[in-house]
DNA sequence: GTCTATATAACGATAGAC
DNA sequence: GTCTATCGTTATATAGAC
C-alpha cells in the first residue's frame, strides 16, 4: 500500500505513541497534538482509529513479507527456517518497541484476530518456522515468539547494542526450535 | 493485604476482564455489570480504577512472594534459582491468561513503573534468577520472561495440558538461563 | 453495601468553511 | 489538507438516599 506524506506522518506519530502508551491509551487527540494538527486533519487521512492500527501493523509486518516469500521458495526446509528466523530477529531488533506493541497489545491482538489476511500471514510464518510439527515444536515456537518480542524491549537489554542483541537472539532462538 | 468479600468479587471480575480486553479496554461499568452491581458499588470498594489494577497485580505477584523468600534463604545459588524458576512456571501455567496481562499490558506496565515496591520485587526476582551476572545472562533472563509469559497463553499451546506445558517450559527455560 | 442521579471530562467521529 | 465547531457516547468519579 502506497501512503501519502501526510499518512506517513500520522503512522510515524501513532507508532511511537502506541509503543509508549498502548493503543487503548493513545487517543486521536494525542496523535494530532504530536504532529501539530487537529483531530479533523488526522481523520482526513484515516477514517477511523482502527484503520490507523491496521495500517501501522501492515507496515510493521510488511517488512517480513519479502523474507517470508523467499523462505517459502527455498526447497531446503531447514535453510528456509533459518533465513526466516534471521529476518524476524532483524526486524525485531531494528524496531525494538514496535515489535512488542504489535505482538502483545490487547487492542492489536483483538483487531488482528478479526482480520483474516493477518491470520493467514502469521500462519504462513509459523508454517516455515515449525512446519507441520507436533506439540513440542509448537511450544518451542510459542516460547520463541515471546522470547524475541520481549527481549528486544526488556529493561535488562536496553543497553545492549543491536549487533550483540541480534547475535545472542539468534543463538538462543536456535536452542528453542531445534 | 486482607480483602473483604466484596473486594474479592471486584478483583475476580476485573482480572477476567483485564485478561480478555486489556486494562485500557475494561471499564468500571463492565466490571460492575459482570458482578451484577452498579458502578457506585465498585467505587465503594476501590476509590479509583488504578487501585483495582494495583490490587489485582499484588494478588497475582503475591503468589510468588513466598517462593521468592524461600529462594533468597537458600544458600546454594543454583538450587535457589531452580526452585524459584519452578515456582514462576507453576504460577504462569496455573493462571495462563493472567500471566501475560500482568507482564505485557501497557497500562499495567506503566502503572507498575511508578510503584517502587513492584520494581523492588521484580529486581529481587531477577536477582535470584541471574545474580549479578553480565550481558549474556541478562539477555537470557529477558528472553526467559517473554518465553514463559507468551507460551502459556499462545494459541499454539491452547490445547496443551498443564502438566505437559509445565514440563516443557522448565526444560526449555533451563536452556535459556544455564 | 448498594442504589439513583449527576458532574465533568474525554473519547471517536462528522459537517462545513477556507 | 487543515481548520473551527459540534454531535453523540462513554469514561472516571462523586453526592446523597436507603
Amino acid at each position: 500500500m502506497q501512503r501519502t506524506a501526510a499518512q506517513t506522518r500520522v503512522l510515524d506519530a501513532a507508532l511511537q505513541l502506541f509503543a509508549q502508551y498502548g493503543v487503548g491509551g493513545t487517543s486521536l487527540q494525542m496523535i494530532a497534538d504530536s504532529i501539530g494538527v487537529t483531530k479533523a486533519a488526522v481523520y482526513r487521512q484515516f477514517k477511523a482509529k482502527d484503520d490507523i492500527v491496521i495500517a501501522a501493523t501492515e507496515r510493521g509486518l510488511g517488512r517480513l513479507e519479502e523474507a517470508l516469500e523467499a523462505a517459502e521458495a527455498q526447497p531446503n526446509a531447514k535453510r528456509a527456517r533459518d533465513r526466516l528466523l534471521r529476518a524476524v530477529v532483524d526486524v525485531a531488533v531494528e524496531d525494538r518497541r514496535l515489535a512488542s506493541t504489535l505482538q502483545f497489545d490487547p487492542v492489536v491482538v483483538g483487531l488482528l484476530a478479526s482480520q483474516p489476511p493477518f491470520q493467514q500471514f502469521i500462519a504462513r510464518l509459523y508454517g516455515v518456522l515449525i512446519g507441520e510439527a507436533g506439540e513440542e515444536a509448537r511450544l518451542g515456537a510459542a516460547m520463541l515468539a515471546g522470547a524475541i518480542g520481549v527481549a528486544v524491549m526488556h529493561p535488562l537489554t536496553a543497553d545492549v547494542d543491536d549487533d550483540t542483541l541480534r547475535a545472542y537472539l539468534l543463538k538462543y532462538a536456535r536452542r528453542l526450535i531445534t
